[in-house]
DNA sequence: ATATTACACTAAAACGTTTTGGTTGTCAAT
DNA sequence: ATTGACAACCAAAACGTTTTAGTGTAATAT
């Protein structure tokens, strides 16, 4: 069995309470028996047992993050970045993460209602906010602490962080169009998703802005995969009068793009421009590298984490609400429209 | 606050015990009360604290899972799914997955030490084995529960899947055979992961089978990362005399291998063949389509959570040990080596 | 001489379960 | 009438901490 605190009390000949306050540096300890219990913690080994804390501290020191996929084969770049950024801030802070997949919906909600109810974690962490967000509206009637990566429709009146997407579609827009295009394709998210409404504005707004008209036969939406992404290009290219550039929404649906328009045989960033969002690892060395905009998700998840933790432990934010600017990384995906 | 077995005890008019018991559905409690209990239960919305089960179980139903990783971006869609296999059967079998990113080498380590000596997780699930592994040791001479996903070069005497990778990379080399390369190149994993030496093996015997020669300057190993494969192509489409099959030992290095060879405006699957490992989603929607071997990455982690929840629980695995047999996905990024 | 304060320590309760080792009452067998 | 078996229940201990609400002693202030 591990030392307890009982067996350190034995061995220094005090009390258990005193053991305990020694350790966490409470006043009304002596010196001198501070350092003796502390002596004998590490001879012993002592290890305080996380469970017994939890129990007396009412408090679980996990986060628990539910992950939104469709069907159970998951397997998102993005994710596993966000992941590791939550996971590793969380674990430098002491607390531990819960990591569970749920295809949207109501099995999803439940699975938060289950871990409320069961007091399974402290706060949660949740991603692709939508417009009206069953999981938001829930934690908030039940009073339970959630920070959220993105806003909805209305009432965000909770911790966030988020890119400004409106800002960043801008930028890639503004590129093209200076490139030369006039004729853009949109590969959107699902509707129902909250930054689908922002990416779509900042393209039409651009669009509009210089003038131009957005095509909304070229605007469709898919599920945020690169199958997705190939099979929507596949119907962006093959109608009569094709766009020359095709902005996808994020970089995972922009591979499927690539691979699309490659296999009709065209040369992406000459026959076609290709965009993406997110500046995902492998997006610096597909072919061509992708020109997209670069979001921190790492440091993002981290941002998250840190926030969830003060919220929890009642410690008050500087910033309870962050909005992040995506910058335009500029690669080979692109170039001016062919000449016809 | 929340309802305790107290409240009801309380309500019903029995003691603490008799409640628990009830509960727990023993058979010293009279089918009458059993229903008044668990009917008071539902009622007040009782859920038993997991917290206070698990100080008295001394058990933690947590899963520990250590990621090994180079550099905090972690990115990558294999593990994505791995991970996605191990919690949802987790969850199934009422056992929470604790994850965190590692660096391989010391500091990984002690992750594995903190959580034994803290007992934060009942086992661990192990992967990407090393020839000679220190967690593996560390974890048998501590006399933890734990499961791997790979072999190690000597005494695996413990509870493992793993997938033949001598066979699936025979099923490659022997195609191409047919397929008429006679030079091959070899992208292989660091040396010191255990798979390494069993998918070169299996090229480098089906290849003398053949009555051929495998040139070992053309076999580099790089970091399983599409980075590396891509850095690693290079070197070997440089050479005067370069391979005409590019065999890589996972997908993603198969991916950096495709740009590479499309930098140099080859095309892949006449120019040159390319071949992965593992069948990640991202693999049926490259440009062109990989060839490579199957693996079930997701059931593979469902596997492993259950034999080690099973082994944490003390009941017998029929199989302690599981092979399985990859096959072989043949899909555009193989076709005859160029005439020249 | 007495009250006050500070210091160093501690017994007991609490967190919410499950398990151990009973007790009590009833009925059937001797 | 006594013994044994059984059904139904329960008090208390245990898991390992932290917190509450103290106690006793010595030094200091009045």
């Amino acid at each position: 069995m591990a030392t307890t605190i009982k067996d350190i009390a034995q061995r220094v000949g005090k009390s258990v309470t005193t053991v305990s306050r020694a350790l966490n540096d409470y006043n009304d300890i002596s010196p001198q028996t501070k350092e003796r219990v502390r002596q004998a913690a590490i001879e012993m080994e002592y290890r305080p047992s996380v469970l017994a804390q939890r129990l007396q501290k009412q408090r679980t020191d996990t986060i628990g993050f539910v992950l939104p996929t469709f069907g159970p084969r998951f397997s998102d770049p993005f994710f596993s970045e966000f992941l590791a950024g939550i996971g590793n801030r969380a674990t430098q802070l002491g607390f531990d993460l819960l990591v569970s997949t749920r295809t949207p919906g109501e099995e999803e909600l439940s699975a938060y209602r289950n871990y409320v109810q069961e007091r399974r974690v402290d706060g949660f962490i949740i991603v692709r906010t939508r417009k009206k967000d069953d999981r938001i509206d829930y934690l908030k009637s039940a009073n339970y602490p959630f920070v959220a990566f993105g806003r909805v429709k209305e009432n965000f009146d909770y911790p966030f962080v988020d890119e400004d997407s409106e800002f960043g579609m801008g930028l890639v827009v503004e590129y093209l169009i200076r490139l030369g295009h006039r004729k853009f394709g949109v590969i959107a998210p699902p509707m129902n998703l909250m930054f689908s409404s922002y990416r779509l504005k900042g393209i039409r707004m651009k669009i509009e802005e210089a003038g131009l008209a957005l095509d909304e036969n070229l605007v469709v939406t898919s599920d945020l995969t690169q199958r997705g992404g190939y099979i929507q290009a596949q119907i962006l290219l093959g109608v009569p009068d094709p766009p020359t550039a095709i902005v996808a929404c994020n970089d995972l649906m922009a591979f499927g793009a690539m691979s699309a328009a490659q296999e009709k045989g065209m040369i992406v960033g000459k026959d076609v421009s290709i965009t993406g969002f997110d500046d995902i690892p492998m997006a610096e060395h597909s072919h061509p590298p992708l020109t997209t905009l670069h979001q921190p998700i790492y440091k993002i998840g981290g941002m998250l984490s840190e926030m969830l933790v003060k919220l929890v432990l009642n410690e008050d934010l500087k910033k309870r609400q962050v909005i992040l600017h995506p910058s335009l990384i500029i690669r080979q995906s692109c170039g001016p429209p062919p000449q016809n």
